[in-house]
RNA sequence: GGAGAGGUGGCAGAGUGGUAAUGCAGCAGCCUGCUAAGCUGUCAUCCUUUUGGAUGCCCGGGUUCGAAUCCCGGUCUCUCCGCCA
């Protein structure tokens, strides 16, 4: 959510800046300028019918004190028409923000400046690629084929149980599943983030925090009797740790990752795409969250990029980096580049990281906020990104260091697999 | 699921109808020559920004001239019992 402020101050900057998502800005920002204007004078007109009210209190306070009764009834005739009065304005000035709230919402987060125009994914700027994409053999196969071949995953067998895109890993399949997890962590670990296991269902507040709520509420599985969402990303449980919190200069860096399942409705997706491993309902996740200073928060972007690198390298994947055009930007980041993994048997990149830096958009929802050196309250920044999303690194790997006789598995992972081939 | 207790500033913790003590931490300054102590100010939010004013004691209603305090509803936490991995 944008502050108030900030849209006075740099209304035609942001104006700007939020056409590059195609986001038409001029007329809200004038409604939401507007609103607040109402709301400040709402309030001071309020203020001082309260302050007389308070005064009048006061008085028959002391007079009841000294016996005089008459003289206070007079007094409380006329509090009675400041109390309706206030109701009135109370009720106005109520109203007002709620409605300036409600704007508010519906504003995304104003991109970062060097985000390019953009209407979809194919503005996206290819900004870095690496690895050798494979030459495959003729008889080469999908990943969902090679699943099936090797019995490493059963999709039917999730169908019976629960539904398409709830996919049952067995065998060596669910163990180079663990094996990436916990060679994630490790990284993520050494790298110095923290690790957290967290709940995987959140509240209606955690929602808000990070800005799920209101806008994507349909891509989240909801339990209605407890009113609960089921996490679509770790990022949300782990950020909303910190809701509410007013951090010291002292408690920086802070640097967290957490492994978890992530459930998503992905309600209207279906077809030849979402075959296989490409889109799940349910998938395994390590994350990464970096609550940072503003001054901060564009350095450690870069080193959550670099971390995301190699660990690719490690895997020795073909990879490339997008920096996501304003028509792909998710609603609340102000920057976020995409990973994406060559998918040889499928001839198409598939997405495994998104890396992003939210700035105050998040933070401001969740009152999120450190005393800087002056001891004032800031804002502070939030960032995350996938180090990495499960599935498809998977089927990365399935596709391409797939011969005819198996799967390699890649060096650095055999300490955890303990095993170096599937076939 | 049943019973009870509780929710007050960054933290701790008073306050049972007259308008939020105090301590610690933080920030600014002063002082003292030693890793520190002492003193003063500041230290919830908003409006005005100069005096000042309002709001704020989990959330929402109500009673009252006046509510952190009394009443109703909700919510969360803790303790005990029950159930249970």
């Amino acid at each position: 959510m944008l502050q108030v402020n900030n849209i006075r101050d740099h209304k035609e900057q942001y104006i700007q800046a939020l056409a590059k998502r195609n986001f038409e800005a001029k007329a809200v920002f004038e409604e939401v300028l507007e609103l607040d204007e109402t709301r400040r004078n709402t309030q001071t007109r309020l203020d001082d019918i309260l302050a007389e009210s308070n005064r009048l209190s006061k008085e028959i306070g002391k007079m009841f004190k000294n016996g005089e009764h008459q003289k206070a009834n007079l007094i409380k005739e006329k509090t009675g028409k400041l109390k309706e009065d206030s109701k009135e304005l109370s009720e106005k000035l109520s109203s007002t923000i709620q409605e300036l709230e409600q704007l508010l919402y519906t504003i995304p987060n104003v991109p970062h400046e060097s985000v390019p125009a953009g209407v979809s994914e194919e503005d996206n700027e290819e900004i870095f690629k690496e690895g050798e994409i494979p030459v495959l053999e003729k008889t080469a196969l999908p990943h969902w084929e090679l699943a099936k071949k090797y019995d490493i995953i059963d999709f039917e067998l999730g169908n019976k149980i629960t539904g398409a895109g709830f996919p049952v890993y067995k065998g060596k399949g669910a163990r180079l599943q663990r094996a990436l997890i916990t060679y994630f962590l490790d990284k993520a670990t050494e790298a110095g983030y923290t690790e957290f296991q967290v709940p995987l269902m959140i509240n209606e507040a955690s929602g808000f925090g990070t800005g799920q709520l209101p806008d994507k509420e349909g891509q989240m599985y909801h339990m209605a009797e407890d009113n609960l969402y089921m996490i679509p990303t770790a990022e949300v449980p782990i950020t909303n740790m910190f809701r509410d919190n007013l951090l010291t200069e002292k408690d920086f860096p802070i640097s967290c990752t957490g492994y978890t399942p992530c459930f998503r409705r992905e309600a209207g997706s279906y077809g030849a795409h979402v075959r296989g491993l490409n889109r799940l309902h349910q998938f395994d996740k390590v994350e990464l969250v970096r609550i940072e200073k503003p001054s901060d928060s564009y350095a450690a972007l870069d080193k959550m990029v670099e971390h995301v690198k190699e660990l690719l390298r490690d895997l020795k994947l073909p990879y490339r980096i997008l920096r996501l055009c304003g028509g792909d930007l998710g609603f609340t980041s102000a920057l976020t580049y995409d990973f994406e993994v060559f998918s040889t048997a499928q001839d198409r990149w598939l997405e495994i990281s998104s890396v992003s830096n939210f700035e105050t958009f998040q933070a401001n929802r969740l009152k999120l906020r450190y005393k800087n050196k002056e001891g004032k309250k800031d804002l502070v920044h939030t960032l995350n990104g996938s180090a990495l999303a499960l599935p498809r690194v998977l089927a990365g790997i399935l596709e391409n260091y797939q011969d005819e006789k198996g799967i390699k598995i890649p060096e650095v992972l055999v300490p955890y697999t303990g095993f170096d081939r599937i076939d």
